[in-house]
RNA sequence: GGGCCGUUAGCUCAGUCGGUAGAGCAGCGGAUUUUUAAUCCGUUUGUCACAGGUUCAAUUCCUGUACGGCCCA
């Protein structure tokens, strides 16, 4: 972004900067400011003139100067700090001399350190009456217009700093994510869960059917994977025995970039030992009520135009049961039979491969007719065992997993099963994810010896379940994009 | 990876059925001591994304490239 043909505006500011330079140290840092906007305005917002005339309130803030009407002998401006902005009123005859010209002379941009009393304007706005100020940092790029802002995706992702100086509803999303995983870790923190990092770099990617990064140890001269899933390393960690363990961190998949999917992401996991995925059901919409109600004090959320309810009980229904919903062409008995259904993934124009079974050919036809269609708060169940390498066999059919996916306006959020706590058959159900690995599938998990060593010590029954937490960030601040939820989302060089 | 759309002043956007461009804001000069998208008068700003092609002439038409957006895989 450094543009070396610096045009007219840049070039006066410069000058001014260099005056300032030669008068003194152009950077000063001993300002110390005492309020911040949003505070000044709701401890003294209400208070009339009157009351703020007998009894002066004397503040010092300090902010970015971002709007600026120059009347003569006086001018107004408003400053912004993280919190908020406020109004001050400059009046050349209540400043030290000459302080009033160079001021006229800054520009909207600089911060600014001021001090003086507040008082309400003719119209009401709460405002500071400066007798002193300070330009404490010049800018020396021009910002954005002040009453469009700053709209330009590209340059809102690529200079995110200048989004978040424009955009009060940037701030606002920011400020909601915050909140979100702050509400996580207080809620899991509440309920005996401990909060855990384990590594990024991981010697065989696991966790998940994703293609990995690859980087490489110098030192040790060994290749190795950013992870794309905590999960196998927090398993470790039930194994000994800290029993309820979340990790809320970044996991890296190396495929497309979409409104929905970042190379790199945020995801909670969470891991609690004599627990199953029922239980996690029940946490899982707990935690997404009482969430929704502390960040937005209502009950309901609004997505896209959409309303989501989040004060009636969740739907809970299975795989097949939701196909079916969608699909008025063929019974349960089609989609469990492999030429059937084969033939009806065929015509949905899926890719049919000749390794895909029964449980994967479901998987796919649900993935195309049925996921952008669970609007209302809904847990899907019943997720074939051929999908769900590491999730527990349900006792009375062991064609599906103990495992729920849950869905909110036609998104995947959170994904939660019963782990598979058997080694043996873990090292069973590896050795067949490395068979579809050398069939060509590139997603595949590998053989992870070193995790069935952990199991075979022994893992209590366990229950464990992600949250996609930019998604649910998303879902909250009305965001169409990942992109609008992370700071910096990745950018191809320009 | 494929399709469609976009890229014009610092920002937000017009516009040119092909004759090298405008507005508002910002900036600059002036007036203005309670304004708030301040107002009034005057005024400056451009590799029209980049590279080729067609043409007397391309910012405009065509092709390609880059970046972005949306949809699909």
């Amino acid at each position: 972004m450094t543009n070396d043909n610096e045009n007219d505006l840049i070039a006066q500011r410069r000058a001014h900067l260099e005056e300032l330079r030669q008068r003194g140290n152009a950077y000063p840092n001993n300002f110390k400011r005492d309020a911040l906007a949003a505070d000044l305005h709701s401890r003294f917002g209400e208070l009339d003139k009157e009351a703020l005339e007998s009894d002066p309130v004397r503040v010092k803030i300090a902010g970015r100067m971002m709007s600026r009407r120059v009347m003569g002998k006086a001018s107004f401006a408003h400053l912004q700090d993280m919190s908020g902005r406020i109004q001050i009123y400059v009046k050349r005859d209540n400043l030290a001399e000459d302080v009033y010209a160079e001021f006229k002379r800054w520009d909207i941009g600089d911060i600014v350190g001021a001090e003086g009393i507040l008082f309400k304007t003719r119209t009401g706005e709460l405002s500071v009456q400066l007798d002193a100020i300070h330009l404490l940092t010049k800018s020396l790029r021009p910002l954005p217009e002040k009453f469009h802002g700053l709209s330009d995706q590209e340059t809102r992702y690529r200079q995110r700093y200048l989004d978040l100086i424009s955009n009060e509803g940037t701030r606002r999303t920011f400020l909601i994510r915050t909140q979100v995983i702050e509400f996580i870790r207080s809620y899991l923190v509440g309920r005996g869960f401990v909060e855990v990092e384990t590594p990024m770099m991981h010697v065989i990617p696991g966790g998940a059917a994703a293609r990995p990064f690859i980087t490489h140890h110098n030192s040790l001269d060994m290749e190795l994977y950013l992870r794309i899933a905590p999960e196998l390393y927090l398993k470790r960690l039930i194994i000994g025995g800290m029993e309820k363990v979340f990790e809320i961190n970044r996991s890296f998949r190396n495929e497309g970039l979409s409104p929905k999917h970042n190379p790199e992401f945020t995801m909670l996991e969470f891991y609690q030992a004599y627990a199953d995925f029922n239980d996690l059901m029940d946490l899982t919409e707990d935690m997404l009520r009482l969430m929704v109600k502390k960040i937005h004090g209502v009950h309901f959320i609004e997505y896209q135009g959409e309303k989501y309810d989040l004060s009636e009980a969740f739907n809970r229904m299975t795989v097949l049961e939701s196909i079916l919903q969608f699909n008025s062409d063929f019974t349960a008995e089609d989609l469990q039979c492999l030429d059937t259904v084969r033939r009806i993934a065929g015509d949905l124009d899926i890719m049919v491969q000749k390794n895909f079974g029964v449980g994967k050919l479901q998987i796919q036809i649900f993935e195309k007719t049925v996921e952008s269609n669970l609007n209302k708060p809904v847990f899907i169940t019943e997720f074939p065992t051929e999908v769900s390498p590491l999730a527990r066999k349900n006792d009375n059919n062991p064609f599906v997993t103990d495992r729920f996916e849950f869905f909110i306006g036609g998104r995947e959020i959170a994904n939660g099963f019963s782990e598979l706590n058997d080694p043996d058959e873990q090292a069973a159900r590896f050795r067949k994810q490395v068979e579809e690995k050398e069939a060509g599938d590139t997603e595949a998990m590998h053989y992870d010896a070193d995790y069935i060593q952990a199991l075979e010590y022994g893992m209590p029954p366990t229950a464990g379940e992600g949250i996609g937490i930019d998604r649910l960030v998303m879902l909250l601040t009305d965001s169409p994009s990942i992109k609008d939820v992370i700071l910096f989302p990745h950018m191809r060089s320009k």
